[in-house]
DNA sequence: ATAGGGTTAG
């Protein structure tokens, strides 16, 4: 039979033509798709449709519609959408085909079709019909919470975020599949925070989480740092709306004990859900070994092995390859070598994942060489690689200063590969960064744009670091504002080196600004900092600057670095804050000594249009326990008709009484209270 | 009638 005559001219085409995608004739090499053998299999051949009503179809036929009166009809019917579904499906041209026969269908057949689009990557026929479901109206819920799936699988959980905020229907937009659905797109692009958030405004708006919504975000748990309090937060939730544990959410809540070294909780989760009648698959085995792994404890995994071969679970090659990692973790490494022997014979090494653990571990262990002969009994036995094995040995050599074994093999890499990512493109140049060489630093840098492979956080740290050991100061502060911009956290150590070249080459302004680069990534900083910084800004007069440094952090700052910092401030500083400062290292306890008074005052008599300034701070000085000292107050009379006789006069009388009144023991008292300029 | 899962390496 020509299977191209029964489905018309339209598919003719289809299945001629070479794409991939296509269906095949009966002669044809090319294999049918699943989707097309079972369309083919329910197609009747010998019913009384004939190839023109098949495809393309005429809408006005449709509205007859199947008739109980008449199976026969309802038969043809239901074949006639089979084959629409079929046609639309395998359609070359998707909007010709979805204006010829789209109309037939219902809801529930296009979102057949949806899913069949997505299950095949197919995304732009994806996009396309359900545009056109949604110009026709013809979308559900269902349309919805897979369309917003595949979407966010394709390529951009942002345009899937677009689709789920475009829902104006409320009850679609807090449907709990719909909510679910974005929900996991979110968690699995790595935006966990903004996904919980999401869940919020979710239930605000309505939605009642199933047990699917909280299996859903635990997976987000177990990628991020504090991720374990947050998993128990979820687990109380669900608990407290009535829902209960199952098999999917302890297997999850394991690998996020597993990786939260939470080994202990992970062994209660384990009893746990035991107790409660289900029985821990391969997945439960394997985070708890998992969990063992972490620190070590092969005495545990060994046990769990045992159960597992009671209860006839297969020892496949991920717990082996965990198991692996156990030992590796305990330094053992004659248990791990004897392992990956018998991952070879079972021919569970044949990637090098494997091999990698162990140098790993070697190399963690300082034994470089020894990872070294574990990376060529690899390559011998040709083991396929991706660049892992060599990443780990390039950057070993490079720690231990094996310059010339690491450049060795990056040449050895190029020469055999073309592939590069971000980890491999690092130990390259991290290589090329210890070894001094500039060119080849550039090119790697050159290829990573080329690639438009974004540099990470280690990157940029390499590359800051090396900028520095060139004295390319500049460049390694622009290089730290770079990193800085793409949100990566800078490193306290590093910055505070650069923070003192920068100060030292005259670029306090970028000190300055590395200073809150650090503050901005970190909630806390190593206390000398403020200090160190204090005085590159005081010698770079940035006086302002360091005036914001003083103000937030003065406790933290010595009296003599308080003492530098005011005595420039009353110098060159801005006039109009000099009350301020003054008033500031007052309220962090130090004695405003006299020397300061006088400066102070000596500036506002050379700028008379600020008296005002001058007649506050001498009105707040008694309150405060101080007094000019006579010099002061002589240079003060000298100028007083610039202020007005009577109120100078009555201020100093106040401040006389003051230091009449302050006796010698009281003042002691007060100035012990103060913390003392050194 | 749509939504969820967990394992290994740089």
């Amino acid at each position: 039979m020509e299977i191209c005559s029964v489905f018309g001219s339209g598919f003719h085409h289809t299945l001629t033509s070479p794409s991939p995608s296509a269906a095949a004739s009966s002669s044809s090499a090319v294999p049918l798709s699943s989707t097309t053998i079972r369309a083919i299999n329910n197609f009747d051949f010998t019913a009384t449709v004939t190839s023109t009503t098949i495809a393309p179809l005429k809408l006005d036929e449709t509205h007859k519609g199947p008739t109980k009166s008449s199976p026969n009809l309802r038969t043809v019917f239901r074949k006639t959408k089979q084959s629409a579904i079929f046609y639309i499906q395998e359609s070359s041209d998707l909007e010709s085909a979805l204006s010829r026969s789209g109309g037939i269908l219902r809801v529930q057949d296009l979102n057949v079709i949806l899913r069949h689009f997505g299950k095949l990557n197919r995304w732009k026929e994806l996009s396309q019909l359900f545009d056109w479901m949604q110009q026709n109206e013809k979308t559900n819920i269902a349309s919805y919470s897979s369309y917003i799936k595949f979407v966010g699988k394709s390529l951009s959980p942002l345009k899937a975020l677009d689709i789920y905020s475009s829902i104006r229907d409320e009850a679609t937009r807090t449907n709990v599949s719909v909510c679910n659905s974005i929900l996991s797109c979110m968690v699995r692009s790595g935006k966990f925070e903004s996904s919980l958030k999401m869940f919020h405004q979710m239930k605000r708006d309505g939605l009642k989480p199933d047990i699917v919504t909280y299996s859903t975000l635990l997976v987000g748990c177990v990628k991020v740092k504090d991720g374990y309090s947050k998993a128990l937060e979820l687990v109380k939730e669900l608990k407290y709306n009535g829902l209960s544990m199952d098999s999917v959410i302890y297997g999850t809540l394991l690998s996020v004990c597993a990786s939260n070294n939470q080994c202990a909780e992970a062994e209660r989760y384990f009893e746990e859900m035991k107790s409660e009648g289900h029985s821990p698959n391969v997945f439960h085995y394997s985070s708890l070994l998992n969990a063992y792994a972490v620190h070590g404890n092969y005495k545990k995994a060994e046990n769990l092995i045992q159960d597992m071969r009671s209860a006839g679970l297969e020892l496949n090659k991920v717990i082996l390859t965990t198991l692996l990692k156990v030992y590796v973790r305990s330094d053992l490494f004659e248990k791990s070598r004897v392992l990956l022997n018998e991952l070879e014979n079972l021919g569970y090494a044949a990637d090098e994942m494997p091999y990698c653990i162990l140098m790993d571990g070697l190399v963690k262990s300082g034994q470089t060489l020894e990872a070294k002969s574990v990376f060529d009994d690899m390559m011998k036995k040709k083991v396929r690689t991706d660049g892992y094995s060599y990443s780990i040995m390039i950057s070993a050599f490079c720690h231990v200063g094996l310059l010339q074994e690491a450049k060795q093999l990056i040449s050895d890499y190029e020469a055999n590969y073309q592939k590069y990512d971000v980890v491999i493109l690092n130990s390259m140049l991290c290589a090329y960064c210890r070894a001094g060489e500039m060119d080849n630093v550039m090119k790697m840098m050159k290829k990573m744009d080329e690639l438009a492979i974004s540099p990470d956080w280690n990157t940029f740290h390499i590359l800051i670091k090396y900028f520095c050991s060139e004295k390319l100061y500049i460049l390694a502060y622009r290089t730290m504002e770079d990193m800085h911009k793409k949100g990566h956290q800078v490193e306290e150590e590093l910055c505070c080196t650069l923070m003192f070249h920068l100060g030292k080459t005259g670029a306090y302004g970028e000190a300055f600004s590395v200073y809150n680069m650090l503050r901005y990534s970190k909630r806390t900083m190593n206390k000398s900092l403020h200090e160190k910084l204090l005085h590159i800004l005081v010698r770079g007069r940035l006086l302002k600057e360091a005036y914001v440094i003083v103000k937030d952090n003065g406790g933290l700052i010595s009296p003599s670095a308080i003492k530098k910092f005011a005595t420039s401030f009353m110098q060159s500083g801005n006039i109009n804050l000099v009350n301020d400062v003054i008033k500031t290292i007052h309220s962090f306890g130090f004695k405003i000594n006299q020397e300061l008074f006088h400066s102070a005052v000596s500036r506002y008599l050379e700028e008379t249009q600020k008296k005002d300034l001058l007649l506050q701070l001498l009105q707040w000085m008694p309150g405060q326990g101080y007094f000019v000292d006579s010099s002061t107050r002589n240079l003060i009379l000298k100028n007083a008709h610039l202020f007005g006789r009577q109120t100078i006069a009555e201020l100093l009388s106040k401040q006389h009484i003051v230091s009449k009144t302050v006796k010698k023991p009281q003042q002691a008292q007060v100035v012990k209270k103060k913390r003392e300029f050194r």
